[in-house]
DNA sequence: GTTTGTGCAAATTTTTTGCATTACA
DNA sequence: TGTAATGCAAAAAATTTGCACAAAC
């Protein structure tokens, strides 16, 4: 699947999901679906708001907040917060669950798997009488190589 | 040990580090320390500056992100981020390391352990050269019977 | 006596809300 | 055309900073 193929697809996602709670389909939401999705990264709702400003959308934050928290809702983004206090979202239609290494040194996200995780998840759910909806497994520390071979820009020591 | 005999080596594992760093030893620090030990909970810089203020100290948010600051750096608590924009934080010393499991509809902290996120962490750290300080599993979603026994107080639904 | 740390209040940063206007249905 | 959604700006929430005073060293 191409990503134009999947950002049809993700569109026709959220307009069954607009339609099926009676909200309406603005051009704004589907701009904010599909400039997160032509993203492919993580980001804030603040940078967001730069880049589409920077693409003359005419869009205000407000809106932003709004859009993203319908995409959340029917599991089109996926929001985290790594430490800081800020929200971080990326695009999660079509993408495989996976979890999150961050750089403490240059702030760089790296993405893993692991199937023990989901394990670990329904053995507690089961122990704790418990419906685990979700997860997120976050490991932080400091890349080895990756900051020789120039990945990690910003190391600070 | 008691909860008194790990505040005293908490607080002497906090000398040592204000000590060595050229950090001065303030009535302050070792009265914010003190009540977090005393508090046993999870807790936000908020309601630790109203739970001191209504225990008479004269106290200031700022002092509170500045010890907090110090505290975070010696390992005498640790903070966590569980998707609000909120940070909590909890005493760490002589505490085990534990994972946590959060009710979406209680707001309730559940406290866990597995040795197979350890062996997820090095195995990770092994393959994407990268070395793992810390790790932070959370897993979301709703209790179950706990409910019906009341424990869930603000279920939603 | 210096100088770091403190309290207070003002400033920042991130997110939410109120309201007049726009545009979907 | 009626009403939900938008843009804008102001408010709220969480955290950080500046500055005069207090208290460690």
């Amino acid at each position: 699947m191409t990503n134009q193929e999947t950002i049809v697809a993700a569109k026709k996602v959220f307009t069954n999901y607009l339609e099926k709670h009676g909200h309406r389909r603005t051009n704004e939401r589907f701009s904010v679906l599909e400039e997160i999705y032509l993203l492919n990264d993580h980001f804030d709702v603040e940078s967001l708001f730069v880049h589409m400003k920077s693409k003359s959308y005419r869009i205000s934050r407000a809106t932003l907040y709004n859009t993203i928290e319908l995409l959340l809702e029917c599991d089109l983004i996926t929001r985290h917060q790594f430490g800081k206090n800020l929200a971080l979202f990326e695009r999660s239609y079509a993408y495989k669950q996976h979890d999150h290494l961050i750089c403490q040194d240059c702030e760089h996200i790296f993405e893993f798997c692991d199937p023990r995780i989901q394990q670990i998840q329904s053995m507690m759910g089961d122990i704790l009488r418990f419906d685990v909806a979700a997860h997120a497994l976050h490991l932080f520390g400091h890349c080895r190589e990756l900051k020789d071979k120039g990945v990690c820009k910003h190391h600070k020591g």
